[in-house]
DNA sequence: CTTCAAACCTGTGGGC
DNA sequence: TGCCCACAGGTTTGAA
């Protein structure tokens, strides 16, 4: 699933392969695929049409492709969404949705989705605190790989939070890019269980957390991002290969790595959560 | 204000 | 073989 990591794969991608491009036409083969787009599919492919893609840009797990004019087309790949770059003519993938040709005639950029929780909207661009971002993700707070944030402010909010630190990891409003396999992947570097109350950590513990966490999604971009199947893919339609180094995320009843404890899996969250039960203990009293 | 859970989707794979 | 259900999960929305 595509997280900060495989986000930033594809950002780069699109960096190069469409920055400095002028488009030519968009089509819109799946309305739902442009529903956060508020005017409709007419108003989106019609204000596209020569517009001139400057640069590609990431937050968290938010893409924007800039315009000219504080304009952007945003992107969420959400559980399945790829963009891809093929050459004009090349046959239609099943998930297709959006296609976006230039006027170069050159490799066209196709948005594919199988399970649309993704999508794309035109999007006004703000200043908020010294950037330029999409007004719609304002609210998103910086991700660990961006030079502005703040890990020690990030871990003095942690920590006033009333939640499990699972759910706190999650919160994009906190620090965003984190899901729920780097979640679990720091949790468990951290030594800490999921549902450890974010009120009764340390300092210390806090830190290491998100520490962890930064690490973790370092070393899967080195990697080219997590694949478990086709459904992350970069620009060229090729996996990353990072699930090999996942400790925990897929590993119910596998050996830990660390103590070879049979690694959990539990209900969380209408998803899962993996740890070590030997690692990562459950706090005695859940709050 | 914060916290939480349901809803949105489709393809895959296990059980019977 | 085929049917049914569980599962994958990020974000939005509305409720408490």
């Amino acid at each position: 699933m595509p997280e900060l990591p495989e986000v930033e794969v594809v950002r780069a991608g699109l960096q190069a392969h469409v920055a400095g491009r002028v488009i030519a036409r968009v089509d819109v083969l799946h309305p739902r695929a442009i529903r956060r787009h508020a005017l409709g599919p007419d108003d989106f492919t019609g204000r596209l049409a020569g517009a001139r893609v400057e640069a590609a840009r990431r937050r968290g797990k938010y893409l924007w492709l800039e315009l000219s004019d504080k304009e952007a087309i945003l992107a969420h790949l959400g559980m399945s969404g790829q963009m891809v770059m093929q050459p004009e003519g090349a046959p239609d993938e099943k998930h297709l949705r959006v296609r976006v040709r230039f006027a170069d005639e050159g490799p066209e950029l196709r948005f594919v989705d199988q399970r649309t929780f993704g999508g794309l909207a035109l999007a006004d661009l703000v200043e908020a605190d010294g950037d330029l971002l999409p007004g719609s993700i304002a609210h998103i707070g910086r991700d660990p790989m961006d030079p502005a944030f703040d890990p020690v402010q990030a871990v003095k909010t942690l920590r006033t939070r009333r939640t499990e630190v699972k759910r706190a990891l999650l919160d994009q409003t906190l620090v965003s890019g984190v899901g729920n396999i780097y979640a679990d992947e720091a949790l468990w570097r951290a030594r800490l269980h999921w549902s450890r109350p974010t009120e009764k950590l340390t300092n210390a513990q806090g830190r290491t957390v998100l520490e962890a966490a930064t690490e973790v999604m370092a070393e899967a971009l080195r990697a080219g991002g997590t694949s478990f199947d086709a459904l992350y893919v970069n620009v060229n339609g090729e996996s990353g290969y990072f699930e090999r180094s996942l400790n925990v995320y897929g590993r119910g009843d596998e050996p830990c790595r660390r103590c070879g404890t049979p690694i959990s899996r539990e209900p969380f969250m209408n998803r899962s959560s993996y740890f070590c039960p030997r690692c990562q203990p459950r706090p005695r009293r859940s709050r």
